[in-house]
DNA sequence: CGACGATATCTTGACGTCAAGATAATATCG
DNA sequence: CGATATTATCTTGACGTCAAGATATCGTCG
């Protein structure tokens, strides 16, 4: 009986003509995402970041040398708004870890590079993220584990 | 080789060092959250609501007659900050569905309660909600679902 | 009874996000 | 070649959220 259940027992008895069946799933998926964004919110403010900046200095990481993507690649990649990623990158460009370089190719586009600094920042925030990502899920067998994973990814593939 | 795949494999080819094996559940877990979001606030917004909105009358709705929970009690089932649930409240007052009364038994407390037209609205809103519930996790048989349940009660008693 | 810590709610200021539209450059096609 | 559609990015304005602190009232304990 957590608090979702609770939930669920109030909505039987006020609307019993509702079919909640899928309610405590959901319900328990936007409770648990809630928690685990602070908890992995909290691993980057340490640092100085935010899971939104992380997301493109980890792109462009990732990416490989030289570090480099265009916002429409990084838009790709992201699922966030053209403007979002306007701001995200005016942040980043604040903070001295990304430079917004010309595109030789077009002149309509920019390119976002990586700086020595945000190489840095990013590699020492990837090491702790993902040590953190496995604090997240360790009350989880790691057969339950892959079996959460399956069942996810069979439900994203729906989205995507 | 889905979206988060892809991302995994360049981090495994740029950071070897990293243990990425939490990485791809947290993705696809993260990816989801941002597609169902919007797909649930589409049901919503076709009935000038959102989930935000809809979470306090939901709240107020499923508490029974005669509709009426104090900002504290309304803090304790959304997981949002003392000045969120204020600026809350305010938007549903500007829009009729929900009204400030004195509290008579503290004066330093007040009573939101749903109006007659806010529970109008929530009634509707949460038939339509349900519906699009089952919609989302469709792809997903009901053995699937419910070990996914399972596995996500789990998880969430971590942190409740 | 009166002081003082707790409690309930609201205010303020800073962010992050989005949809819609603006701007500038490129691509296509007659 | 020139007109027109398309593309890449940025701008604008409106929200929702939070942390931190303000305000007013309550409860307790000497």
């Amino acid at each position: 009986m957590d608090h979702v259940d609770r939930i669920l027992a109030q909505w039987q008895r006020e609307r019993p003509d509702l079919d909640i069946s899928a309610m405590g799933l959901l319900g328990r998926f936007t409770r648990l995402r809630n928690h685990i964004g602070r908890e992995i919110e909290k691993t980057f403010a340490e640092r100085g970041l935010t899971s939104a900046s992380f997301d493109v200095l980890a792109a462009l990481r990732r990416s490989g040398p030289p570090f480099q993507l265009s916002p429409g690649d990084l838009l790709a990649t992201t699922m966030v708004s053209s403007g979002t990623m306007t701001n995200r990158i005016d942040q980043l460009e604040k903070q001295g870890l990304v430079q917004r370089l010309d595109n030789p190719d077009d002149r309509r586009g920019v390119i976002i590079a990586l700086t020595p600094e945000g190489l840095e920042r990013v590699d020492e925030a990837a090491t702790a993220h993902v040590t953190n990502q496995h604090r997240v899920v360790a009350s989880l067998a790691p057969d339950e584990r892959e079996a959460l994973d399956a069942l996810l990814r069979k439900l994203l593939a729906t989205f995507e």
